[in-house]
DNA sequence: CTGAAAGCGCTTACAG
DNA sequence: CTGAAAGCGCTTACAG
């Protein structure tokens, strides 16, 4: 009743027993009593006691608590794996501290810092464009996964997709349509994501000898691509399909084509990568390469929690494949000649 | 150099003072010379020496943390609003938490149970549908702030937007185009912001002796607005406008139109609430209800600093009002008939 | 099955 | 301007 301060041993005392008999009926450990813990279990209730999960990670030296660090929580990719990643983690006892870098090296070492203040048992992280993360940094955080984007020199398990075997599929898809000026807009220019997805684009187009290919980089937003996107569709008017390199990319792109009067599909074809909400309500619906995020961010929990376990696990990298998701966006480019005609 | 077990301690030990000396230059409390202060950064320099969070926050008795509990990360606007708070906490020295509760008053308790154990600075609460939070209860975590959605009979700054003269202006505009038939999907029943919506949209409609309202509950997403929007199109052919509740369920709404072959806005027009990136690449531009999201997490995290800093703060509700933001998707009704013809 | 002691890393009074 | 002591709430060895 007396909620002044309610603590280990104020519950001992009404239990008459000792706090570390209380600890263990707190935390399961060791042997206790069916009647030790039923009184200690009444002085809880009584008492409304709650632990203190400060004194307890003191004490233990690090937090139940996972750090997910990424380039930007706007990006409607990582909220997608953060969900998923709390989902996988729910009911484990961690918790999910979500921080935003701005793709920012400088404020991802900044944030790394006040994370490793609290001592995590583990860190997802998603690189930072120009990171200069070490193996020697990232044991501070205890247990780490990266996602998406891996880290070179690195050796921490990765989560990725089959960032170039997807980006060549929907390139092929595109040159199987008859286009032969091809487009990426890629994201920046240092990221593994961009170099990946890039060479699967040129893999593709190398394999196709009547396929040119062009590639842009960007820094990912919408903004970025879209000024990209009207550039390239300026200066190359030979472009008819254009692949994106993120759902905000693909927003670009789409806007882009909007601001400079071509149509879609008929003029230029365009192929995401990332599904999203809007894609299926665009008129044409937009063809996507689609990423499996959430079960991305599932396997990243479930290593989390398997090290976290003392497991030993597969450093991977733990390749998670895409779909090319066909809709309306790409088709022909004989349709242009045919309607304008 | 020795790494192993940097403590204030040993660097007090080094720098050949006390470690509540050390305390004092981490944390620039009273007075320290300058001499010593050089000694003991030196002493921090050499031993890499890093503060660590969960000894200062036991013997504070509170973490420089706030907590932010959503109903679902999933929906951009709390994307958007978590980052506009994390922009407004950054450098303040707190760290922002997020976490998920699907908008389930049970999984809200459980999620904040684990949050008040790390002894928060304080809370950002958007309350969950059916949550049965107190008073008491709240001030557990500090210093509280609730956004968008407020909480009966609990006295917390809340930081809203002007809701039902939004959507009343939203309804009046459709009415000022000729629509006589018009509806509001909303969300769940028992939100606030389904209440002020609603109410807003009832007033508007009295208004107007010539107009017709209906008015339908959903869980807030898409799927769930789909279905909604569909039932009440099949059921209601006069309606001729409709006003979404938020981001997914204009989305749903505009599904809807799609699957029932309607065409906007000539057979129907559409305004949404909150503003999203897709809605100015559909075609028409989709209309909307702008909330400032950003302004409102500024505020929000604005509030929060100043109560943690001691200061007392207006309860509110603080206001931050929509704007209606006219693009494609309304048009007169009429045009229909003449389509049509 | 249970307990007394120590200590995790830090800051808060209290002295001087 | 600086320090010795105590204690925040818990769990870890160590005993019995």
């Amino acid at each position: 009743m007396s909620e002044a301060r309610a603590t280990i041993y104020t519950v001992a005392r009404a239990a008459g027993v000792s706090a570390q008999t209380v600890s263990r009926v707190l935390n399961g450990t060791g042997q206790v009593s069916a009647r030790t813990r039923a009184a200690v279990l009444a002085a809880i209730e009584a008492q409304g006691y709650r632990p203190n999960a400060v004194g307890r990670s003191l004490r233990a030296s690090r937090t139940p608590m996972i750090g997910m660090l990424v380039a930007d929580v706007g990006n409607p990719f990582y909220a997608r794996l953060h969900r998923a990643i709390e989902r996988r983690l729910a009911g484990s006892g961690y918790s999910l501290m979500l921080m935003n870098c701005d793709d920012d090296a400088r404020i991802e070492h900044r944030q790394l810092e006040l994370l490793r203040s609290y001592r995590p048992t583990g860190l997802v992280i998603v690189p930072s464009v120009g990171s200069s993360l070490t193996d020697a940094r990232l044991q501070e955080f205890g247990h780490v996964v990266s996602v998406s984007r891996v880290l070179g020199g690195v050796h921490v398990p990765a989560v990725v997709t089959d960032e170039a075997d997807a980006v060549a599929a929907a390139a092929s898809e595109l040159v199987a349509y008859g286009h032969t000026g091809i487009a990426v807009i890629l994201g920046p220019r240092e990221a593994s994501t961009t170099r990946a997805r890039e060479q699967g684009f040129r893999t593709a187009v190398d394999s196709h000898p009547q396929a040119r290919g062009l590639v842009r980089y960007t820094d990912g937003t919408r903004q970025g691509a879209q000024e990209a996107a009207e550039a390239l569709l300026r200066a190359h008017p030979e472009v008819t399909g254009v692949i994106g390199f993120n759902a905000l990319v693909t927003e670009g792109i789409v806007s882009a084509l909007l601001t400079a009067g071509r149509r879609c599909p008929e003029d230029v074809s365009v192929i995401g990568f990332t599904d999203a909400g809007w894609m299926t309500l665009h008129r044409p619906a937009i063809s996507v390469i689609d990423q499996p995020v959430e079960e991305m961010g599932a396997l990243a929990g479930r290593l989390l929690l398997d090290m976290a376990a003392g497991q030993s696990v597969d450093p991977g990298p733990h390749v998670v494949p895409s779909t090319l998701v066909r809709r309306g966006s790409v088709a022909p480019p004989s349709m242009t000649k045919e309607r304008r005609a």
